[in-house]
DNA sequence: TTGAAAGCGTTACCAC
DNA sequence: GTGGTAACGCTTTCAA
């Protein structure tokens, strides 16, 4: 028994036209209730789908949804990376109730319209971008003049691009006053500050810094954010410092495991000498040792935002951005 | 300025007719130096990218790969899940580096042909299964006509499909003599034993205990394999045995941290009183509280290996199916 | 209620 | 080296 290859063939079998077959398989339009009975029970017995590349060509609708991380020039990241896992995973969760595919690609930015030609091939009916990288400039350009799309990021003024993220600069200020409440009093800031959520972070907890008086300004440990590269740029960067640290603020949870690695290797305590915080509230974070202080920004339900607004102006409607409250989880790094 | 519809729009502008506009673009067949450099300058400018949806129906292929997770009927399992996740993750880094899109469809096996309907909508090259769940015979039904398919999970002798997974039963083995080695004798284990991968890890355990004499038969806490889930069966089921088992053997690294918790939630101390080992080798393992004790089954080469095996048979060939050997990694909780 | 036929945007065959 | 055109498999308008 060979496949059935298409509609015709299948209409055949079942002694009607393609036409009639499709509005029957699509529910809509008018069938006789038996005839759509007959074809139904023969569809199921054959095992025959109609093919979708065809079906998305002609209605114009792919039912899938696009995930674009793109890998700014230097970060190192990678999709194995536990952020972009976890924020997929619940992406995936969400679009999977709505009836839409995932389609997820890792784009190295390459030209300056990559964004505008990823949309324009027609794969996918919306986008779903997570995180700025350095490409704010291409992701807004594409808002311009490209609804369906949503940013997992930094919220700025003026922008046209619709995002969902936590209020980074707010974070920043929560996680370096709850060091300084702990105590500390040289406090440093680790990772790429030149990506728009971190620099938000880092310019948030130094106001909070320099209101409390404790500095004129916060120290930056630059770091890449991929975990084996980020313990090299801390094991480098921490022993040639002329004084340790008391209190480290990473840009993300992965950053801070990678600072905890580091710290643990250089034979320093943590709590007792250096206090360290993150940012993001990853479910791993629980589980480590110790475990980690964290700033949350409610990533389960980020991707419900993300999802819910991607599909409303997927349906025309122009919603606006998301900001989510970052809350402090005191655990056992501080 | 309205954007370019289609190829027939953007040869008018480049003076040229569609077909050598598709010649220049695709790299493939004879155009003049020339007008070839014309044409890419322009399809740079103008951001014009030919519609992926229209290529892929007439080429008959997509360039995508299906990623799926059957969730069988009561794991309770979510993409979100560490596992999945990490897996996807190296899977979509993988294909990625290969030109491949990744598709990851959460699909809820219902028909006997739900896997046949999938492949046959033509939406993929090809198509990853990660874990066979309950769905054993479906994937073989496909695997008997389908060749571009690989799954990850447990190789039985006659298969027709291809596998990439590690030798569970080995790993069992490696697991239960481990811990008879520290000293325990009332072993569980922890898992849903009539998934075949996990089934064959408790056959491997089982035959252990029972060489080394020190039971008939090995003890199956049975638990679901979502952690919260996982979390509620073993903190019920351990609370009503008469005698808590002195070594705990879990089906999966995502139940060994659920059965931590109960513990922990119990006053039962880990390694003291119990001790616990899990099976995945998930990088988090290293970094909770007591290290993870597991068999490690090496999921990035593991991927690497989907990858490759995949994309060969994708090509026309038929490689075979490749077993992963179980290594133990001794951390805390042993 | 059903069927014939146009068309979605591309590629690839075949002339020129 | 370049252009015309059929075909990929489907949905949907229009007629019957």
């Amino acid at each position: 028994m060979s496949r059935i290859r298409n509609v015709k063939e299948f209409a055949e079998l079942c002694g009607v036209s393609t036409a009639t077959v499709s509005r029957a398989l699509s529910g809509t339009g008018r069938v006789g209730a038996d005839t759509r009975k007959r074809i139904l029970a023969l569809a199921d017995k054959l095992g025959y789908e109609p093919n979708h590349v065809a079906r998305n060509l002609r209605t114009q609708k792919t039912m899938t949804v696009g995930v674009i991380v793109p890998l700014g020039h230097d970060t190192g990241q990678h999709l194995s990376d536990p952020f972009f896992n976890t924020m997929t995973g619940f992406l995936a969760d969400g679009l999977a109730e709505q009836g839409y595919d995932l389609l997820l690609s890792r784009v190295i930015p390459r030209g300056p319209d990559w964004l505008q030609r990823f949309v324009g091939s027609g794969k996918v009916d919306g986008v779903i971008v997570i995180g700025q990288s350095d490409q704010a400039g291409a992701i807004e350009d594409l808002a311009r003049h490209y609804a369906p799309m949503v940013v997992w990021g930094q919220q700025t003024p003026g922008q046209s691009s619709c995002t969902v993220g936590s209020d980074n600069h707010a974070g920043g200020m929560l996680a370096a006053r709850h060091l300084i409440e702990r105590g500390c009093r040289r406090l440093a800031f680790v990772g790429p500050v030149n990506i728009p959520e971190f620099g938000a972070r880092h310019a948030g907890a130094s106001q909070a810094a320099i209101e409390a008086g404790v500095a004129d300004s916060l120290v930056v440990l630059p770091s890449h954010l991929e975990p084996d590269a980020a313990h090299a740029d801390l094991s480098a960067t921490l022993r040639g410092l002329p004084e340790l640290p008391d209190g480290l603020i990473a840009g993300s949870d992965v950053t801070a495991i990678s600072a905890l690695r580091a710290l643990a290797e250089m034979g320093v305590r943590v709590p007792g000498e250096v206090r360290v915080i993150g940012y993001d509230g990853l479910p791993i974070g629980a589980y480590i040792d110790p475990p980690l202080t964290t700033i949350d920004q409610q990533l389960q339900s980020g991707a419900r935002h993300l999802v819910e607004l991607l599909l409303q102006r997927i349906a025309g409607e122009t919603p606006g951005s998301v900001l989510i409250e970052p809350r402090l989880i005191v655990r056992g790094t501080s």
